[in-house]
RNA sequence: CGGGGUGUAGCGCAGCCCGGUUAGCGCAUCUGGUUUGGGACCAGAGGGCCGCAGGUUCGAAUCCUGCCACCCCGACCA
């Protein structure tokens, strides 16, 4: 089986290449770096958003939009921002263009240069600051705590599709506060939103934690992350929430009175997803016949094809799966009949489990003399004979339990790759033989950080919340460390 | 951005080294028929600016130059 994939083990990026293409998931454009979402990819997508949506909203804030496009000097008033983003960004420099005097095609019109130029957006604070600027004088005016849905670009030397792509679709919140303590909970509380939607949503066990420094988000005072371990042992950073202090409101000059009247700079707080999280998806589950689509994510939650030898068998599956499927649609389940005719029903098995569909009903005269179905779950490949009576209450059960297999999957197999190390030996030989996560001490200095990065590739990918204190030696320079933290290869 | 590879029908590829009839194969598509419980079969048909732009030549998919895109490995990064 799996023929037309690359097989896992043989080639993983290959693998990974091939599953998004063939499950029709994504496609490369005509533009570098630049990816174009199909509509069963974007369906994916869209469920995303909505769960996240009504997450934001349950958590009180609101959805605006900000400009695609930052003057130059916005961008330049917070330093550290400036520096980390300066090296990929999209400039626009002029507005019209013209026919070419050589009568070849169109050029840009040297007369028509922006005085200022634009950037386009690799992510958005500098313009809302500068917006929050007028909006808040008073603390009666705080906190904002806004959200948008978004494209963003970031000029990527190498791309691959939705892990990182030259312009990617993100939600960004950015909020404003009176308090620093107010921020530092928002902060916390969306990277808890962030990691309850991968566990409950993606089916994704991650680890919550602090960045180190040299990770930090350009600009943030504080950045707490979510990271997954992949199938093939990296690390996926799959969220982060930055504690931004008072540096932006500091740099857009944005103050207000709080209640003693007394006037002083804005906390600010951001925090973002984006359509990274659909490789994190793929890469977390799938396998070598395909996708396997957490249920609570999927487009198509349950397919059902009719199997039969002409006409007359196919009008009464149909009467008997139309029947079914609203008793699907009652129950809150998405479901697609393919009764088409131009492909045999081992093909479109392989092609609904290429496509992760969660599971899948076949409908054939058997069934319809003895008043049953056959029922096919993706994550096991499965397959049982049930009665067609209360069928629709067996797959709501069934989904819930698919939802909660590939959790306990992925848990276990993070758990199994998930090591506490001690010696410097141990670090380099896993890191080179299985990767995974991995446990250890570290001296807390950027040097330190910097060389094992050098030397093994592998990063500090946060230092976990519930990492308990725990005398030890640093992994590489064997000076004192107060706690653990994790180290992997990433994406 | 450095090193390596690739680009020929919707997809996967052969042809290129050594220039020369009408550019070929498999899958897919269309038509007709037989089929349909794990990627069906037979017969026929359609589909090509050989990535793009220049150049060399009587003649270029084939040789040369430039550009574009993709893949892999580095540096950078969500």
């Amino acid at each position: 089986m799996a023929k037309f994939l690359t097989n896992r083990e043989e080639n993983y990026s290959q693998w990974y290449n091939d599953l998004v293409i063939k499950a029709d998931l994504a496609e490369n454009s005509a533009v570098r770096g630049c990816m174009v979402i199909k509509p069963y990819g974007y369906a994916i997508w869209e469920k995303i958003q909505a769960e996240l949506d009504r997450l934001f909203k349950e958590t009180g804030h609101v959805n605006a939009y900000f400009p695609l496009f930052i003057p130059k000097s916005f961008f330049s008033k917070e330093a550290a921002h400036v520096e980390g983003f300066a090296k990929e960004c999209a400039v626009v420099t002029h507005y019209r263009l013209k026919n070419d005097e050589n009568g070849k095609g169109i050029v840009v019109d040297p007369a028509a240069k922006l005085e200022e130029e634009l950037i386009i957006r690799p992510t958005s604070e500098t313009i809302i600051w500068n917006s929050y600027k007028n909006w808040i004088q008073s603390y009666r005016d705080l906190p904002i705590l806004i959200n948008q849905w978004a494209n963003v670009v970031r000029w990527e030397m190498r791309t691959r599709l939705f892990l990182r792509t030259a312009e990617f679709l993100w939600q960004e919140g950015h909020t404003a506060h009176a308090t620093r303590q107010e921020a530092m909970e928002e902060t916390e509380r969306m990277i808890n939103v962030y990691a309850s939607f991968a566990e409950n949503s993606m089916a994704l066990p991650v680890i919550k934690g602090y960045k180190s420094e040299n990770e930090r988000f350009a600009g943030a005072l504080d950045t707490f992350a979510i990271e997954a371990l992949m199938q093939d042992g990296k690390a996926l950073q799959a969220g982060t929430s930055h504690f931004l202090g008072q540096n932006f409101a500091k740099a857009f000059d944005v103050q207000f009175t709080d209640k003693t009247g007394k006037l002083d700079y804005v906390w600010a707080t951001s925090w973002g997803v984006s359509t990274r999280l659909m490789g994190a998806i793929i890469m977390g589950h799938a396998d070598n016949n395909g996708l396997i689509l957490p249920p609570k994510l999927a487009p198509i939650q349950v397919v059902i094809i009719p199997i039969y030898r002409n006409e007359e068998q196919l009008s009464e599956i149909s009467v008997k799966a139309e029947k079914i499927k609203k008793e699907f649609l009652a129950l809150g389940i998405s479901v697609k009949y393919d009764d088409r005719d131009n492909n045999k029903p081992g093909w479109k098995f392989a092609d609904y489990e290429l496509k992760g569909v969660p599971v899948r009903l076949a409908l054939g005269p058997r069934d319809i003399e003895n008043g049953t179905v056959e029922v096919a779950r993706r994550d096991t490949l499965a397959k049982e004979t049930v009665s067609i009576e209360g069928i629709a209450g067996h797959v709501k059960k069934l989904l819930d339990d698919i939802q909660e297999n590939i959790y306990r999957r992925a848990f276990e197999f993070r758990n199994e790759n998930t090591f506490r190390i001690d010696k410097w030996d141990d670090f380099v030989s896993v890191l080179e033989n299985q990767g995974g996560f991995i446990m250890a001490h570290w001296d807390g200095t950027a040097e330190t950080e910097e060389k094992i990065k050098e030397l093994t590739k592998a990063t500090i990918r946060c230092i976990p919340f519930d990492s308990p204190e725990e005398e030890g030696k640093c992994i590489y320079t064997g000076k004192p460390s107060k706690r653990r933290v994790l180290f992997a290869r990433s994406y």
